[in-house]
RNA sequence: GCCGAGGUGGCGGAACUGGUUUACGCGCACGACUCAAAAUCGUGUGGUCGCAAGGCCGUGAGGGUUCGAGUCCCUCCCUCGGCACCA
């Protein structure tokens, strides 16, 4: 039984009983469905939005409770705002953990994938995270990945997908090729395994063509700088110059890219890549025993993955090539140093300009010439020297340095078309194929007389079949390509029989374009709503952790700049604003592993503790983008914060008063609205634990307060909501509301009243406090003065002195200098 | 090696554009309640000298700028994250 206005229907509770009033509100913002976004756009919108769980089977994490605690506090903040928020969550599903733990418990990923996405949703739900549930989407849900398919032919359509036989990275393992972003220190990212080189037939995303578009796009974004410069370097710009050296004999060009075109009369020596396809035509017969048994080593050397310390090697093919700027001959080497993925697979070495070119002409007494000395520096130079300097031994170019040098030399040479500007990137293009079957099928047919015949737009999505064998084949194929009836399938274009594609695409597809999908999750005629994106996009707000600063990131971020490019979408940059979070470490101080069994359960922490606790914990261990510890004394401490709220609030609520106008206490009322200004401050910039620490210091006060007033208990509730939102919603409704608190108004602050507010200044005697006064803002410097010399520990440490200087900062400090 | 972030009590961490270092929490000590313990509440808690008032020293090390430096500048040490023969 319900009564209106300020008479208390609930019976108030003695003690704080998290367990109670957290599925009483739980059940209840999901019957009354509370926090649906209305396309409507009755307010000013903002997108909060996390990045979406992969469904395993460990279940929740305390960093997935950290992330989405975070992101959830700042979306009931802006909520109470008055924004209209977008809050959505969903199931980033396909992938070889379900794959593998499937294949070893003999289930079929689709069921097994259900089964880990009913327990997380239980288990998020529970942690009183205010989605919108109606906007759900899952991956692997054929509605869903129906459009990830159709995305890609569009990029197929545009010629940024495209088949290529190259080495990839082959993880034996995972028996999968991998991107090079999944690669790390030369192992698989996944399992650790070392991936090895494997030449085999790949779809791949063409993302070197947006390069300079995603390297510009960094600079309009308020992301964490490391992030930005992790992807900054990832992508890899280089300026510099192709140098068209010439290969003796045959007069075939030999390019080679350099960024220190000044340094090109020091080139004593060129050498080859292992892969480069001119070095078996150009050995020398009497060399050719020596490069071919390099090449043999090189090979095993790539297959070692050795670690990069390892001493350089090489060997001279016997050939020469001329240096188009002196015409000199200079030797042909091979060595492992060069890649042949990167520039042009040769390069020119200046062994006085370069440490590894010197290194290696030492090793092999390769000539050193140098040609570049310092600006200022007189005397010898220490060799290698590789910074900018002035030239020598470079006729016609001489007393030259730096930038203009290397243009000088490029411009010349740019006459008889021995050089051209260039510019180089580390990105490669995307390894888009997985020989697994837990993935999204690439939708295309492969027909001997048409070719790659792209699925039409009426079959999709190409639906995964049921298989009874998973398990990767480890032969480049994946496990589709044994099912026959679903492999083998009538060309689009032609009365032939075709086979699909069996390849399926990486973990990464799914979660390339998801944020336009939360839009209208159940859009038919397209992957999203066109009108309802103008209203809802960008991503004002994105959270998630920073091992995806160039993985998930990247990608999105290309996606989302070729549907822009297409007209699909409205804008360039998928995520105005990221903020990665810091990792959730093991007690022991090490990350947490199952091995390790320093793993904490967000569900035992919430029984210990209740849900609101654990959140305010998680929240205040330190700041969000830090790694720290897990302490369970800490999260002990959260507890007892709100044991006393709730007695404090629970003692008041009978015989507080309605005030309108004024608070009964002063230090109550300034109090209250410096903790608003903090509190809501703290929140917008991510920095939740001083905004706990902020109600912390007011509930101190409060408890010593004898009376409080409705204008203090209902913006301290408030306040709390968007942090322990359970027992805050609890104490509401013991204020005597009715309604819930996710809609009010977040307090004002008084700025007047902050402004009037009695200050208290430190007075200093050469820097050191020797005493402090208050007094109300704005007072004359002399007055001020005046009164500090009447302290008597300042007059103490004044006389027999002079008094060489005064600084006074109004309201802040002042200084007396004395000699 | 290169790029980036950071070194503040016993611990996690606060500190606005240079202005009272150590807020808040944990831990610890003592006290109250209790037969006792736990829980809870109260008081204290950087080091050092002092009965006290108060003094001196303290933000990785050393130097500098300044009336004043955790914050700015230079040199160095250490930790963490990333990249790694990218020409």
């Amino acid at each position: 039984m319900r009564l209106p206005g300020r008479v208390r229907y609930t019976v108030i509770m003695s003690t704080y009983d998290p367990k109670l009033i957290e599925s009483k509100w739980q059940k209840r913002w999901l019957d009354e469905n509370l926090f649906a976004a209305s396309d409507q756009m009755p307010r000013k919108k903002m997108y909060v939005l996390d990045m979406f769980p992969y469904p395993s089977g460990d279940g929740l994490h305390v960093g997935h409770v950290k992330i989405y605690t975070a992101s959830d506090i700042v979306a009931r903040y802006l909520r109470m705002k008055g924004f209209n928020v977008l809050h959505p969550t969903g199931w980033d599903a396909f992938g070889l953990p379900t794959e593998n733990t499937a294949i070893k418990k003999g289930i079929q990923p689709a069921v097994l994938t259900a089964q880990n996405i009913t327990r997380f949703r239980e288990q998020m739900q529970r942690m009183g995270f205010s989605y919108d549930w109606n906007r759900e989407v899952n991956t692997t849900d054929p509605q869903y990945y129906k459009w990830t398919q159709w995305i890609f032919l569009q990029l197929f359509r545009m010629g940024l997908a495209y088949q290529a036989t190259i080495p990839i990275n082959w993880c034996p393992s995972c028996k999968t090729g991998l991107a090079n972003e999944e690669v790390i220190d030369g192992k698989c990212e996944r399992c650790g395994t070392p991936v090895e080189e494997k030449p085999m037939r790949q779809w791949m995303l063409r993302i070197t063509k947006y390069a300079d578009q995603l390297l510009e796009g960094l600079g309009g974004l308020d992301w964490p700088k490391f992030v930005l410069d992790l992807q900054h370097n990832w992508i890899g710009r280089s300026e510099g110059a192709e140098i068209i050296f010439t290969l003796d004999q045959a007069g075939k060009d030999l390019p080679v890219f350099t960024t220190r075109a000044d340094t090109l009369f020091g080139a004593t020596y060129v050498v080859l890549s292992p892969n480069h396809p001119v070095v078996g035509e150009i050995t020398t017969p009497e060399q050719q025993d020596a490069v071919q048994a390099y090449l043999k080593e090189a090979q095993k050397q790539v297959q070692l993955n050795s670690e990069s310390e390892k001493e350089k090697t090489g060997v001279f093919t016997g050939a020469y090539a001329i240096n188009p700027a002196n015409n000199k001959k200079v030797p042909i080497w091979v060595a492992d140093y060069v890649l042949m993925s990167y520039g042009a697979g040769a390069i020119m070495a200046v062994p006085a300009h370069d440490v590894r070119d010197f290194e290696f002409a030492t090793k092999y007494k390769l000539p050193v010439e140098q040609v570049i000395v310092p600006e200022t520096a007189a005397g010898e130079t220490h060799l290698p020297y590789v910074e900018e300097g002035i030239l020598i031994n470079s006729p016609g170019f001489d007393g030259l340095g730096g930038a203009e040098a290397r243009k000088a030399v490029v411009r010349k040479l740019q006459l008889s078309k021995k050089a051209k500007v260039s510019v180089q990137y580390k990105l490669r293009d995307w390894v888009f194929s997985r020989q697994r079957y837990w993935g999204e099928p690439i939708p295309v047919i492969h027909c001997e007389k048409c070719g790659v015949v792209p699925v039409p737009e009426k079959d999709l999505p190409v639906e995964l079949p049921a298989v009874d064998k998973y398990e990767p084949t480890g032969t480049g194929e994946s496990p589709l390509a044994a099912i026959e009836e679903w492999v083998n399938v009538k060309c689009p274009t032609c009365p032939r029989i075709g086979r699909r594609e069996t390849n399926t695409m990486p973990q990464w597809a799914g979660s390339s374009w998801y944020w336009l999908r939360y839009v209208s999750p159940n859009y038919t005629p397209a992957f999203a709503d066109p009108a309802i994106m103008q209203k809802w996009l960008p991503v004002d707000i994105y959270v998630g952790g920073s091992e995806h600063a160039v993985l998930h990131l990247l990608y999105a971020r290309f996606w989302q700049r070729v549907l822009h490019d297409a007209n699909l979408v409205p804008h360039s940059e998928p995520f105005k604003r990221f903020r990665a979070v810091g990792l959730v470490i093991g007690e022991d101080g090490q990350k947490m592993s199952k091995s390790r069994g320093n793993v904490i359960n967000p569900d035992e922490m919430a029984d210990k503790v209740g849900v609101d606790a654990l959140r305010i914990y998680e929240m205040f261990m330190g700041p969000f983008e830090a790694s720290v510890a897990w302490n369970i004394n800490g999260m002990k401490g959260s507890r007892r914060f709100l044991d006393r709220t709730w007695d404090l609030i629970v003692k008041h609520a009978p015989t507080a008063v309605d005030r309108k106008d004024q608070v009964e206490d002063e230090e109550v009322e300034l109090l209250l609205h410096q903790t608003i200004r903090r509190v809501s401050e703290s929140t917008e910039n991510f920095k939740f634990n001083t905004a706990i620490s902020s109600l912390m210091e007011f509930l101190n006060v409060l408890e010593k307060k004898p009376s409080l007033t409705m204008q203090t208990l209902q913006p301290f509730v408030l306040m709390l909501a968007p942090y322990a939102p359970h027992i805050s919603e609890e104490l509401w409704e013991q204020l005597g509301h009715t309604q819930s608190l996710a809609y009010e108004a977040w307090p004002a602050v008084n700025q007047k009243l902050l402004a009037r507010a009695t200050v208290t200044v430190p007075v200093q005697v050469n820097g050191r406090v020797r005493g402090e006064l208050q007094f109300d803002p704005g007072i004359s410097e002399e007055e001020v003065i005046k009164r500090a010399r009447e302290l008597p520990n300042v007059q103490k440490h004044l006389t027999g002195k002079a008094l060489v200087k005064t600084v006074y900062v109004p309201d802040r400090l002042l200084n007396f200098v004395v000699k």
